[in-house]
Formats: C-alpha cells, sequence, structure tokens
DNA sequence: GTTAAGGTTCGAACCGGTTCGCAGGAGCAA
DNA sequence: TTGCTCCTGCGAACCGGTTCGAACCTTAAC
C-alpha cells in the first residue's frame, strides 16, 4: 500500500512536510503543498486509519448499539439506524454497528479498545445494562429512548406525555367523551419499554380533568391476537367513540377488524395512532397520528454527540434531555363522534 | 489508556512477553503467563484497536454495505443486515455499516484507509457501480444479490429461475391452467434488479412448456396503486385461478383487494408469494410463499468472506456463485381450481 | 568437561501516521 | 555587518501493538 512515505518521497520532502501539507495543520510554502498534492494523486495515496488513529487517538467512527427486539416492528428501527447513519457521514463519521443481544459486553469491547470516538444506543430502556457500561468508557454517549437514570449521557425520545395528552385533547376538543387507549403488551413494559407507562398516565390524567372516560388497556403485539382483543375491546365499550393507538400492531390490524365490523373511521369511530409516517406509509394506514419521528430523534443524537466529540461543547457543560414535541399527522380520522 | 506495556511492568515482564503471553504465538511459562494474565485482568487491559490493526494489518471488521431504497420494504433489508451482523460476530468480527447513496466513494474510502477486511455488498444490481471499486480493492467481498460479471467476488442469491419454475409448477400439479404473475414494477429491473427478469422469465418457459397460460404483468409498488392494478388485472382474467406475486405490495394488498372482491383464497383463487417469513409475519400474510432468506444468505456471504479472510481458501481459488434453493412455505393458500 | 539442544525471555525494529523542537535561509531594521 | 524575526522544511520521537533474532539458562548427550 502507498504510504505518506511515499508521497514524500514522490515529492522529495520529508515525511512531516507531507503530513503538514496534506493537513494544512502548518504553513507550507504553496509549491511544495502543490507537489505533495499532486503525488498523492498520482499515487493513490489515502491514510492508514489504523495508524491515524493511533497517532491522533480519534477514529472517526461512532459506535451505534441497536438491539432488535423480536417483537417490535423493523421499519422504525431500520429508520433509526438510518437517521444515525445518514447524519453520521454528513458530520464525516463511519458507523460501527453492534445488533448485539448481549449489548453490553458489545459495547465494552468497542469502547475498551478504542474502536469508537463516541456512541448512540437505541431503543433505550428504563434500566439499562448498557448505560453502566457506556458510563464508565471514556467516550461521550448519546441515547434515543429516556432511561430512569441520564446522568453523563445525553438523552433524546419523543415527549410521550405530551403526546398522551395531545391524543386525548385532540379527540375531547371535537366533542368524544368516551376514549379506548391500546398500549402495547406488558411484556414490552417490563423490558424497560416505561415510554408506554408515560403515554398512558399522561393520557388518563387528561382524561380525568377533563372529566371524560378513558378505557386503558394493554394488546398484544402480534397479529392474530391483536385482532381479536381489538374486536373483543369495542364490544365491550359500545359507547366508546375514539381509539387511541400506542400499540403498532394494533394500528396494522385495525383496518381489517373496522372492515369485518363494517365500520369506518372518522364516520363511525374516530382513530389516532402512535407511530412513525414511514411505518403509516408501509402499512397504508389511513389513520391521523403522532409522529414518532425516528429519523429525526436519530439525527439529534449524532449531532450531539458529535459536538462533544469534536470539543464543541465543554467536557463538563450539562447533559442534555430533550424531548421533541409530538406532531400530529392528520390522515382525517377524527371528526365529531356520530350523532347516534 | 491502560496499554500492554503497563500490564508487562506490572507483571515484571518485557512488552513482547506480555504480548506473547496474551496471544499464545510462542511458548511461555506457565508461571509467566498467569503473571501476565492476572495482570492484564487486573488492569482491565484491553488491546487498542488502531495499534493492533497497524501492526498486524487486519481490523477484524467488515464493511457492510447497504444501499436503502425507498421503494424496499424496510424488514426485509433489516433482517439481511441482522443476517450479516450476527454471523460476523459470531465469526469475532465488527460491522462498519455504510448505507451511503452514493455507495462507490463510501466503498473506495473504507477499502482504501484499510478499514476493514472484507466487504458485504447488499442489493447487488446487474450493473452495480460498487463493483469495480470492489474489485481493485486489496480486500475480499461478497455479495448479496447476482450482478452480470461475478469475476473477482463471492456471489450468494435466492435461485430465482428455479423460483419461477417452483410456482408455474404447484399450481399446475394442483390442476390450474391460466395464471397471473405480478412483478415488481418495471423501475426496479432498470436500476438492475435482473432478479426479476430471472423469476419472470423461468415462469413463463415453464408455463410455454406445460402448455398453460400465463400474463405477466408489472405492478408498483406503492400502496393505494398496486391496490386498484390488482383489482383491474383480475377483471381483464376473469379465468384466471392462480395469482403469483414477484412484488411485496402486491402481497401486502391482496387481503384488501381479495376482501372488496369477496373472494378468498384458495377456494375462489390460489395464491403464491415470494417473500421472506418475516414479511409474512410482519403483515401476517395469509398466503403461501417461496421463502427469500435474507437471514440465510447474508450469513452464507459473511461465512465465505470469513474464510477468504483468514485464508481459509486459496487466495486464487475459484470464486463462488451459489444459488440457494427456494423453499416454499405452504401457509395454505393453493388448492385446485375451483369447478366452476 | 565440552557441546548440542531446547525452552524462556528480552531488546529492537517495524507498522504508518502526527507533532514537536530546531535549524537554515531570507528579509529587514539598526 | 550584526541581530532579530519570520518562514520553511527536516529529523526524531511517539502512539501501542506484534514479531524477529539473539541471548541466557537448563538439561541431556557424548
Amino acid at each position: 500500500m502507498v504510504t505518506i512515505g511515499d508521497v514524500a518521497h514522490a515529492a522529495g520532502v520529508a515525511r512531516s512536510t507531507a503530513s503538514y501539507a496534506l493537513s494544512g495543520r502548518r504553513a507550507v510554502s504553496d509549491e511544495v503543498r502543490e507537489r505533495v498534492r499532486q503525488a498523492a494523486r498520482e499515487l493513490g495515496y489515502a491514510p492508514n486509519a489504523g495508524a491515524r488513529a493511533l497517532a491522533t487517538s480519534q477514529t472517526r467512527v461512532i459506535g451505534l448499539l441497536a438491539q432488535f427486539m423480536p417483537d417490535e416492528f423493523a421499519p422504525a428501527m431500520l429508520q433509526y439506524i438510518q437517521g444515525v447513519a445518514n447524519t453520521a457521514r454528513d458530520s464525516g463519521y463511519d458507523i460501527l454497528l453492534s445488533s448485539d443481544p448481549e449489548g453490553p459486553a458489545a459495547l465494552k469491547r468497542i469502547t475498551d479498545s478504542r474502536m469508537v470516538d463516541g456512541v448512540v444506543l437505541l431503543n433505550v430502556a428504563e434500566h439499562d445494562d448498557r448505560l453502566p457500561v457506556l458510563r464508565a468508557a471514556p467516550q461521550p454517549g448519546a441515547l434515543v429512548g429516556l432511561p430512569g437514570d441520564c446522568t453523563g449521557v445525553d438523552v433524546f425520545d419523543l415527549d410521550f406525555e405530551e403526546s398522551g395528552r395531545t391524543m386525548v385533547a385532540h379527540l375531547h376538543a371535537r366533542g368524544h367523551r368516551e376514549l379506548i387507549l391500546v398500549s402495547q403488551p406488558e411484556h414490552v413494559i417490563e423490558r424497560g419499554g416505561a415510554y408506554v407507562w408515560r403515554l398512558q398516565n399522561a393520557a388518563l390524567e387528561t382524561a380525568a380533568a377533563r372529566g371524560i372516560t378513558l378505557h386503558a388497556v394493554f394488546g398484544s403485539s402480534a397479529q392474530p391476537e391483536i385482532g381479536r382483543e381489538l374486536h373483543a375491546l369495542l364490544d365491550a365499550h359500545p359507547h366508546a367513540t375514539g381509539l387511541l393507538l400506542n400499540n403498532e400492531a394494533a394500528a396494522a390490524a385495525l383496518p381489517t377488524v373496522l372492515h369485518e365490523r363494517n365500520l369506518s373511521a372518522p364516520d363511525d369511530l374516530s382513530v389516532i395512532g402512535r407511530y412513525s409516517d414511514e411505518f403509516a406509509r408501509t402499512f397504508s394506514l389511513p389513520f391521523s397520528s403522532i409522529e414518532s419521528a425516528p429519523d429525526r430523534l436519530g439525527r439529534m443524537a449524532v449531532r450531539q454527540l458529535v459536538r462533544r466529540i469534536e470539543g464543541e461543547v465543554a467536557a463538563d457543560a450539562p447533559y442534555v434531555v430533550r424531548f421533541v414535541s409530538p406532531d400530529l399527522v392528520d390522515r382525517g380520522s377524527t371528526a365529531p363522534p356520530p350523532a347516534d
């Protein structure tokens, strides 16, 4: 392989001069700089990443720890990954992806061996095993998802409280007085998905404050089951006029269920979901929804991480916990309740 | 950070001895080996990846070049990535992910700077811009997807010809004599998706050889359109009794279309798709399908790549082009045609 | 008792970059 | 002419591993 020594030799200068000519970190005469660049181009010189990392203790690589939950919808995860990957490379970083089932060990390996300058954790749970490892690591970290303890890391998440309030307020404003909220299954919460609680509690409080009824239930995340559950729910609450879905499987199953009951939204039932626009497109769901904006969250996390890596924020600058406000994407599935 | 020098010092030996003690590449007395290991453990030593790469010219990282097509279904892509990532780490490799829209430049950067020991290309097109770059690189490469020219790389793909034959033969064996094949849209083919042709041509030949009718058409990959197109198709060919779908959007839209026409599979229409089991689960599709096995293909590609990296196959060993035979996953959507 | 063989360990060089200190030369003022 | 500064470029050291050759010490063989 062609090294900077070869370039220097071809240009008739010392290695150090070639390095300075290419990096611009010290003044070099115009003439020499041009000769060096020319030589580098002609020889097809590309600096060796390992050597550079060794010399500068910078890898220009960001670690991305994704955990694939078998019961989670793939499109959303891929959007997170894309948001992170694209933003990273716009900032001049590559991505080291770990989809490791046992995340903490992988994280430790990657940070200990200095393969990365920083780390993004996706899908962070309430008590996440990866967090202690990340805090002990010398590299900065950014999370997507809100853990119980946010010290030492920058955190980005959707504002689930606000999402819950918005969903209820939206339907209440249109005159609905009895609503059903289908959350994700309990095992998602047990796994650390506290966001399910956050949305549900905020929704319940809002409903209580406004004096309307909200039936909150957990639904399965598997397809045939959730369909049956939705039927049962609609049977059990015949006077409910609004349906809130914080459960992607339920949203995907609902069109069929409505069809089978010969109902349509918003004429018979107003519906609001909570999922990404991409998800809506993939399943061609006609329901208005709170946009979960995975790409945006991924981008924000990387941006902040890069700022920390490059020292644009002081190492002791306070850590950020930022909630992005929910956008309600109107697909026309809400209206005043039927006159009855 | 703690270096091997620190470990050596703590154990009272030379750096080289510490290195040999840890790597086992030369004999070291039991006593010293134990002392060194002990010291490494106590100090929390982890070798610096950059330094090791520099010394050994091995990074133990595999580059993964995924191209996200906006009109492609995310779940499948994620499965490829998972298959690659999991197999890689079982073999002791990490993954450098590039989702670069402009793949060739990213590939060149990664290989030139020696960030990776080898490369896996996903979603390879008939004439793929990344291939010349890969051939010029010093690292070996493995592809998922069949390009026009396979020289210099190992190639893995589903056997689309066999898939086409199987689909037609399966229905013919059950007595069907007029079939419809919905392929992916033409722009997928123009982009280099020759596999669409491969399946379609094989299906047409098989139908011709068996003296039955096959209407082959291209369908959109967007949701509202493909639904209308399916309706139009069924209108246009009222005597067709079998439907073959090499188009994921069509498969996802079909349940609704059937419902709207008050048809059901297999009683009124026999249906076979071509998509992954994961895809079927995500959309809870009740149709039998040719399994596209993305995880399996990803795994095969990494396995072979690792063999080449580690020199288990001679550098001049012939390159592999392997087609995996299609599995037909029976979900009970095929039967003899209705008596009529 | 000398020599050969074998097992251990050490020191030095190397991988390919970056960076620091210094030296040589030009330009300018005193 | 001397003295100073400024501009360029060079050499050497360093980052943290790995690996080669040689030296040392036992032990065995003749």
